[in-house]
DNA sequence: GCCGTTTTCGGCCCGACTGTTTTCAGTCG
């Protein structure tokens, strides 16, 4: 049973409570139960069957812990049942229509007694809405527009598909009347793997004429709210993003408040509360007095912290370390001085060796390790693609080409080729490419079994998961991270913008047992070379400095270094 | 329902915009 199980059954309780008008900070505690269980880098099933005294856990008390224990113990929470059995079915899914939140659902609910969301749906287009008190014609219309768009698919973006959306409208804003500063804040600039929409932060001396070249951007499908400084709209692809402009001297306060995480924002301004100040998008007060608002840096400071990296700001234990100034020093892009995994040609690659080569050696780099994915198959082709990375080893001066290779981790824990291929290549990568759906306890011997195998360096994807598409396999990492630490195996963070695998927070766990890494491309062309700053920017979330990436090291460092 | 170097009770982040209203509740981020 996952965390994000047991997550998802709180954020289904809460949500239920609240269209039924329960008291809201009793809510707002089972939300922030599911975050924190959610964000648990160990599984809470485990500690459960330990019996571990969950009521340790920040945001977990007495009650909670009751019903945590009876999830895990059940698969099912009886008070969760009861509430769902009390409404139609369906009725969270109107939750997520823009503009209609728990109050007017249960108003709905308890005039109109829909037995299910087709019902509604029909009610809404009799206008059998529009005149009950709190209503009107354009909530009817929300809720009939909303309800059919549910029925079609619920919209996230990668980061990577959100990446270039997000450079072409700071671009367009750069160019909008009074304009002086563009941010693109929220989720994407804390780098998060997906994100839902895109938070825009702008400074000008006068917000409206921003906001109104905004709306008239290209891409808008439609607008859902203009006012003087903000504005919410919709591109043609269903991509939400919501601008906001203030005066250049609010502009840190602003890119704060709107880069979140909301838990991180929340958490900040508790602090400051309690250490007497105010603080608010526009600024850090003391009374009626400004302390701090132009740059976040002043604010972090004015609160006796560390600058937090957006990476950071998750609510993860971050704003105590920065207020002992004692935040890591994260990585960057220009940390990295060689990609350690590479595909060529000879397996799914696109681009011959001598290409990868080239390149890299074009971005700065100084070595790279080619590691295509052979089988017991490809033994003669292993050969020639031996040979050809020597002679190109021959030839290149200060560049150096590592001979590697993926092999794939068979369903009882043997690797798909033998001892005496592994030996012959200067880095092995271990992968599960295949039977992704062993329980549990099953994927961790095989796991176990194959970090035994002496001739290996590093587990490529661990986790083997595809964003959007396909789970992350099941594995009880606290016993698997020790076990890679004792052999000193490397774990990969992989930069594909659909894997990203492992998380930041399997990262940020790792890293705190001592575990190192190398943060690779896992590029199958050229041009994906590119997909390094995905990567760096994971690792960032994980808490990752220079000093736990191997790749961050010269070549000679490196050699030395590789187990 | 959670939490506590002021507290085991009484707090719990803060403001903009919309659609409904005649001054504001609901929703959102």
């Amino acid at each position: 049973m996952t965390n994000q199980y047991i997550a998802k059954i709180f954020k289904e309780l809460a949500q239920l409570l609240e269209i039924k008008g329960e008291n809201p900070y009793k809510i707002r505690a089972y939300q922030n139960a599911a975050r924190v269980i959610e964000s648990l880098p160990f599984s809470i099933e485990t500690m459960v069957k330990e019996g571990k005294d969950l009521t340790k856990l920040p945001a977990i008390g007495e009650q909670i812990a009751k019903k945590i224990i009876e999830i895990v113990t059940t698969g099912r929470l009886q008070k969760l049942e009861q509430l769902k059995a009390e409404f139609p079915k369906g009725i969270l899914s109107l939750l997520s229509i823009e503009g209609l939140g728990a109050k007017h659902i249960r108003t709905l609910y308890e005039t109109l007694h829909f037995q299910t969301i087709d019902e509604l749906e029909k009610l809404a287009k009799e206008h059998k809405i529009r005149n009950i008190k709190g209503f009107g014609p354009k909530l009817e219309e929300k809720i009939a527009n909303g309800i059919r768009l549910y029925k079609q698919e619920g919209i996230r973006f990668l980061y990577s598909e959100a990446e270039p959306h997000a450079k072409e409208l700071h671009q367009f804003l750069l160019k909008a009347p009074t304009i002086i500063t563009v941010v693109i804040a929220g989720s994407f600039r804390r780098c998060k793997e997906s994100v839902g929409d895109l938070d825009i932060v702008a400074a000008a001396s006068q917000p409206d004429k921003v906001i109104d070249y905004f709306t008239k951007f290209i891409q808008v499908a439609h607008i859902v709210s203009k006012g003087d400084t903000r504005s919410t709209v919709v591109l043609n692809n269903g991509l939400q993003v919501d601008l906001r402009v203030v005066k250049e001297s609010q502009f840190g306060a602003a890119l704060h408040y709107f880069t979140g995480s909301k838990a991180h924002v929340v958490a900040i301004r508790k602090m400051a509360q309690e250490a007497g100040f105010k603080i608010n998008e526009y600024g850090l007060f003391r009374g009626d007095s400004i302390i701090a608002s132009e740059n976040e840096a002043e604010i972090y400071n004015a609160l006796g912290m560390d600058y937090i990296p957006p990476q950071l700001r998750e609510d993860r234990g971050e704003i105590a370390v920065a207020s002992k100034r004692n935040l890591p020093q994260l990585l960057s892009l220009e940390s990295i001085r060689g990609d350690m995994h590479l595909y060529s040609n000879y397996s799914y690659g696109s681009s011959s060796i001598k290409e990868l080569a080239t390149a890299a050696m074009a971005k700065g780099y100084s070595y790279i390790a080619i590691c295509d994915h052979f089988g017991s198959l490809d033994l003669e082709k292993i050969e020639g693609y031996l040979e050809e990375i020597e002679a190109l080893n021959r030839i290149f001066t200060d560049f150096k080409i590592f001979k590697g290779v993926e092999v794939d981790i068979l369903e009882d824990g043997s690797l798909a080729l033998s001892d005496e291929i592994l030996r012959s290549f200067d880095i092995v990568y271990i992968a599960v490419n295949s039977s992704f759906k062993l329980s549990k306890d099953a994927q961790t011997k095989r796991l176990l079994r194959a970090l035994e195998n002496p001739y290996i360096h590093a587990i490529a994807h661990l986790t083997s998961r595809l964003l959007h598409e396909r789970p992350p396999i099941e594995l009880d990492y606290l016993t698997l991270f020790d076990k890679i630490l004792e052999r000193k195996v490397l774990l990969e963070i992989n930069s594909q913008p659909n894997r990203l695998d492992i998380s930041d927070i399997l990262t940020k766990e790792a890293k705190f047992k001592g575990i190192k890494f190398l943060i690779n491309s896992a590029a199958a062309s050229v041009e994906e070379l590119n997909y390094m700053h995905y990567g760096v920017c994971q690792a960032r979330r994980g808490w990752l400095e220079q000093e736990d990436v191997l790749n961050c090291l010269e070549y000679n460092a490196l050699l030395t270094t590789l187990p």
